[in-house]
Formats: structure tokens, C-alpha cells, sequence
DNA sequence: TAGATTGTTAATCGATTAACAATC
DNA sequence: TAGATTGTTAATCGATTAACAATC
């Protein structure tokens, strides 16, 4: 069924392009040629439409893109017109301001649980939520249908937890431990390394000052 | 001087060399050869060489690389070597689990100071260092030779506070809100974009949940 | 119908991988 | 010296951009 796959390029633009749809929208805009769309994203417009037409043909010639359908359209490729519960494991800073996040039950991303190995953390509630112990996991994640796990853990115990995490089924982890899991490829890992994006912009600030001072001469 | 400009694959990879080297490091491995690491890392021998030959030859033939003299090496590429001051702007959840980040001091990036534009949040303390009012903003950038601001604040704000800390003459920006910045090309912008990552996870958690089911037909 | 703009094919560009001579 | 492994050139692969026929 599917021709091609879909490269990873594509699906990291897709976000963004209904971060876009989705404004555009707030704006009551109502259609948009993929060339206007390209000035304000700043990318090809020949690059939109390659993007779209991975997915089928929501634009008309002549006329453009209808900014609700392809916002629509969109939402349902990310899968965000149906609902993912999700499980928070680490209840530190990270984890707590995550939880705090309302914007991901926008979404439809609905937090089930917060689990943490403190027991000074036992029951302690945030935003409603019990935080509870981690011999309770794997029961959880079977009964509340959970599918992603957050991981907000010390990279010390994400090994051990990706793998209690693998055996109750879980279907995807997005990864703040500063460390890569090796799961089945059944399971999806998304990580977001925060110190590597930090060094990168390091990098990139050295560069600049290089870059200004070779001006300078 | 520079030869030809690193794409930004290669800066992205960097980051994660050197967490990997940093492991070896920590395991007394004193040297290593590129197809070793490459099984490491899960990339190819080729890359690795190409990747690191963008910036000097680091290896020995025969030898490898010294696993000590690379890693302080690609340190000193990604800027590692000196210190950057950096402030946080939005005392908010995840500003201050930012703050409490003690892994960045260990990198050389030193929290001089913390911002907000609420009130009630006039003089708390995070780690010992108390939150500011916006006002201050400018002046604070000056005196303590701030070089990176940490966006997290709504997105509503985000425009206008990152033309002030242009304005105040800010080298760099780690962007936590949800919008894209337009600032000028000599002041860095690294996005995190969070809910941006979660989709992606959710349309491959979809796209798996589809391809299993094909799998069983 | 004429004009606009898509969907899609072809051309270009860049990044990754393979191969191997250089050299420790 | 022989073996190992780099640094680097060449080949391949994939992603982006350009062009344009299809069509609303």
C-alpha cells in the first residue's frame, strides 16, 4: 500500500507546516498557494508541494491549498485526530515542567501516570496526577492503554527502564536521558537531547565569532 | 581560512561524538579505530572519517584515533574549551528545570541570571540566583557579558523579547517557544521545538501501528 | 477562455558510502 | 617489514530545486 518510503527530512517538516496551517488558520486565512506559504516559512515553495504530494494531492490547481482541509489533513497524517495516552517516568524538574505542559492535552496527548523511583516522591500529585513507584509500571501501562512513555531519568537508569518499558508493551519512548536505548525497532524513540542542541549553538556562536573577526581584517 | 562550510548534518553529529568519546573516556579505552566506534554508533567508518576530516586529521593510520586527544579536540571544536555566560528568560516550569541543570555548568555555560516579566516572581531564587524583571534585561546583558538567552516564554512574547536581546546584543538564542525567530544572521538561533518532536514521534507510532497491521494480513 | 497554481518529471546539488593509496 | 587503519578521491545515492504540462 505504501510506494515509498516517507524520508525522515519530510516528517520533520510536517510539524512545522501545520505549526504554519495552523496560524495561517488562527488568521482566518482561507487558502494559500504553496508559493506564498514558502515566503513565510522560508523554504521552496517546489519544496511544499514535493512535501504534500508524498501524502496525496490536498491543493487545486489554479486556486492553491484550502488552509483548514490541509491543516486537517495534516493533523491526521501526525496522527493528532486520535488520542495517545502517555506515562511520565522521572518526576525531577524536567519531568514535572513537562507534565505542567497543557498544550500536549491540546493535542491529544493525555497524561496517564507519573512514575518515579524516590519514595519521597510517593503520592505526591502534580497537576492532579499521583506520582507513583515503579513496581507499579508495567501493570499500569497494560490497564491504561499507555503508548508513550516520557523519559526524564538520569542516563544511568534509562537502559534498565527502556527495557521494563519494552516488556509492558510500550509503543514509543521520547528520550530525554542524555543516552541512546537500544529497543526492538517495533518501538518507536524519539530523543531530544538537550545538551547536543546546546552544543551545537555553541559551536555555531564560535563560528560566528570567527566568521566576524576574519571580516574585521 | 575555512575551506568550505560544514553542513549541518556534520554539526549535528559532533554533539553526539562526543558523548560517545566521553563514555570511552570514562571506560579507560585509551584508543579507536573508526570501524569501531562506527559499530558503536550505529554509523558508518566512512562517515566518521569524512566527518571528522572536515576539521583535521585526528587518527594515526594504523592506530586509530586516541581516544583522549579526539575527544578534547571536538570539544574545542564545538567551543567546549572556554565558558559562555547565559541567562533564561521565562521563569516559568521549564525555565526553571533549565535552570537547574547543573550538566550545562559542567560544559562551561554559566547561568548568570534568570528573567521574568511576573511580579510575584520578583527576587525568588533558583539556585541561589533570583529572578529579574525585564527591565533589567539590557543592562544585565552588558555588565556580565551575556552571550546566549534561553527563550522559554508563550510564544505571544517571544517576538518581542528576542528584538530586545538582539537589541542588547545577544550572540545567541536556545528558542523553547513555539514559533520560529526573525532575527538578524549574525545572532545564532537554536530551536527546540518540543511539541514539534512529539508529533513526529506520534505520526511514527502511526505509521508502525499501520505497517504491523499490514504485516498480519 | 485566460490566468493561476498544482502535481509531477527531470536536472541539479549535496551528502553518504565505497574504494584504495598513503603511511604509521 | 607486514598489518592495520587512516585520509581522501571517486562512485553512488538521495534530497532539493527547477521546469512545465495538466487542470482548476
Amino acid at each position: 500500500m505504501r510506494e515509498r518510503e516517507i524520508s525522515q527530512a519530510v516528517i520533520t517538516r510536517l510539524p512545522r507546516y501545520y505549526r504554519y496551517l495552523g496560524e495561517l488558520l488562527e488568521d482566518d486565512i482561507e487558502r494559500i498557494s504553496s508559493n506564498e506559504l514558502s515566503k513565510r516559512m522560508q523554504v521552496t515553495a517546489s519544496q511544499i508541494r514535493q512535501d504534500l504530494n508524498n501524502f496525496g494531492g490536498f491543493g487545486q490547481q489554479g486556486y492553491g491549498y484550502n488552509v483548514k482541509y490541509l491543516y486537517t489533513e495534516i493533523g491526521k497524517i501526525l496522527g493528532l485526530d486520535v488520542n495517545h495516552n502517555y506515562i511520565i517516568i522521572g518526576a525531577g524538574n524536567l519531568g514535572q515542567a513537562l507534565a505542567n505542559y497543557t498544550t500536549f492535552e491540546r493535542r491529544g496527548f493525555i497524561l496517564r501516570g507519573i512514575f518515579d523511583n524516590n519514595p519521597v516522591m510517593e503520592d505526591v500529585t502534580i497537576r492532579g496526577i499521583p506520582v507513583r513507584m515503579m513496581d507499579e509500571l508495567k501493570d499500569f501501562i497494560a490497564k491504561n492503554n499507555v503508548e508513550i512513555a516520557v523519559l526524564t531519568i538520569p542516563k544511568e537508569h534509562a537502559t534498565d527502564v527502556a527495557s521494563h518499558l519494552v516488556e509492558a508493551g510500550i509503543k514509543a519512548i521520547w528520550n530525554f536521558a542524555h543516552t541512546d536505548l537500544a529497543v526492538p525497532e517495533s518501538v518507536m524513540v524519539e530523543n531530544v537531547h538537550l545538551s547536543e542542541s546546546l552544543m551545537k549553538l555553541s559551536y555555531r556562536l564560535k563560528q560566528n565569532g570567527e566568521h566576524a573577526y576574519q571580516k574585521d581584517n
